[in-house]
Parts: structure tokens; sequence; C-alpha cells
DNA sequence: CCTATGATCCGCT
DNA sequence: GCGGATCATAGGG
């Protein structure tokens, strides 16, 4: 009799998730273990799925870098102070959509900005919506591209992650030393506070340090000062 | 390779 | 009015 085939990869997608429970703890911990984890959106388009190689968290009102400190809670910072695991999705530069994973318990306004993935499925959609990105490095890797390649976008903003159109799966598990730990980008408050985490060897990373000269493509630059 | 600059809107002061 | 959790492009080395 041939055995009745568990089919192994037709597990539950929402099954899969990262519960709210894994976004309800320290931010830097959040932000720390997400990388590797699979981050999904599903458009009428097509489906998308990259691996997480480059975060950074932002702490609440007493960090200065992020939006809930001074305003407090507005309109725009809602999604923020909201439950654990959804997402906020901004507005920037005109131009640009951000998303990030919210963390920590209703009231508490912190996130873990998702800076760049690898892309793992659904390439042929994702060049289709970046065609200024001249090799699949420049797909996502930096926090805008990434919104515009996965379909992520303002409809997104506050919707849970443990189910599509947009969803985190557990993926790839780094060891300590496979990461990095620098200083966040782009801000110009706390701009010293080593709150961004990056996976050394990935190439899909969107600003490595200077000087750390680590895995097979690694630049060790050093900014020459003479 | 690198640095400089314009784009283009929203939320808050 | 201004600055921003950015990106693409132009230009120089």
């Amino acid at each position: 009799m041939t055995r009745n085939a568990a089919p192994p990869a037709r597990r539950s997608r929402v099954s899969e998730a990262l519960p709210p429970s894994f976004f309800d703890r320290d931010t830097e911990i959040v932000a720390r273990e997400l990388l590797g984890a699979v981050l999904w959106c599903r458009t009428p388009e097509g489906i998308t799925a990259g691996r997480i190689v480059e975060t950074e968290a932002y702490l609440g009102e007493h960090d200065p870098a992020c939006h809930a400190a001074g305003p407090g809670l507005t309109e725009r910072t809602r999604p923020l102070y909201g439950a654990p695991g959804i997402a906020y999705v901004y507005f920037i530069y005109g131009v640009h959509w951000c998303f990030n994973a919210v963390t920590r318990d209703h009231g508490q306004p912190s996130a873990v900005l998702v800076r760049a993935v690898e892309p793992l499925e659904g390439l042929r959609l994702m060049r289709a919506r970046r065609p200024a990105a001249k090799t699949d490095r420049d797909l996502t890797n930096g926090p805008g591209k990434l919104c515009a390649a996965l379909g992520i976008g303002p409809r997104h903003n506050g919707v849970p992650l443990q189910a599509p159109p947009l969803m985190i799966t557990p993926g790839t598990t780094y060891a300590d030393d496979a990461i990095v730990t620098a200083p966040r980008i782009g801000v110009s408050k706390a701009a010293d506070w080593p709150l961004r985490w990056y996976v050394a060897e990935s190439g899909f990373v969107s600003v490595r340090d200077r000087a750390r000269g680590q895995g097979p493509g690694a630049r060790g630059r050093v900014k020459g000062r003479s």
C-alpha cells in the first residue's frame, strides 16, 4: 500500500507565520531575530517574497529617531501604538513607502524597520515593479525599494502579519557571529545608537560597514583620511 | 568607485 | 514653512 503521503509543502501558511507573541518582546531582540525570516506579500498581480537580511529598531517615545518621539500618538503614528505583529507603513520624502513590524504591547510605540530583503519568489514581478533596478540586488536593498518590489503600500498600514496579504514566516537561522550590529542609516537624531542589524555575508544589504572584511564580496574599504 | 543633488508629499510647528 | 527611518541620476576620479 502506498503510504498516504502527507503533502510536505502544503501546510497552512497561516499556522507558519510568526505569531504576535514573537513581536511582543524587546524591539532589539525582534530586530535581531527577524534576520532570516521571510516577508511575503500577496497582491492581485501575484506573490512576492524575500528573506530579511537587514533591520533597524525604533524604540518608542524616548528614542529621538522614532516617529512617536515628540508628536506622540497622532493619526500617522497610530499603528505604532497598536498590537504587536501588525504592519506600520509610512510615506517618506514624498516618494517612498517603508515597512515596519510593530513590536511590544499596545501603547508602546516601537517597531522594526525592514531595510533589505533577498528576493526569493516573484522575481519577474519585482523586476516589472522596479524598472530602475539594474541588477537583482538593486531590487530590494533598501526600505523604499523592497516595498516597491514586493508591492507593499498604504493599504497595508495596520494589517496583521499573520495572514495574507502580508506575512512573515520563519526562515534561515543565523549564528551571532554571522550578524553585524551597526548604527542606523539616515537618521539625524541618536545617530550613533547601534540599532541596525544585518547579515554579514549577504549581498542584498543596503549599506555595509566599512572595514568589515568578511565573506566573499565584502569590500573591506576604509574611508581614506590623509 | 565615490559624492552631490533634485524629486515630491505629508505631518507637525 | 520645513524636514524627513530614500532613491535615481549626473558628474568627477
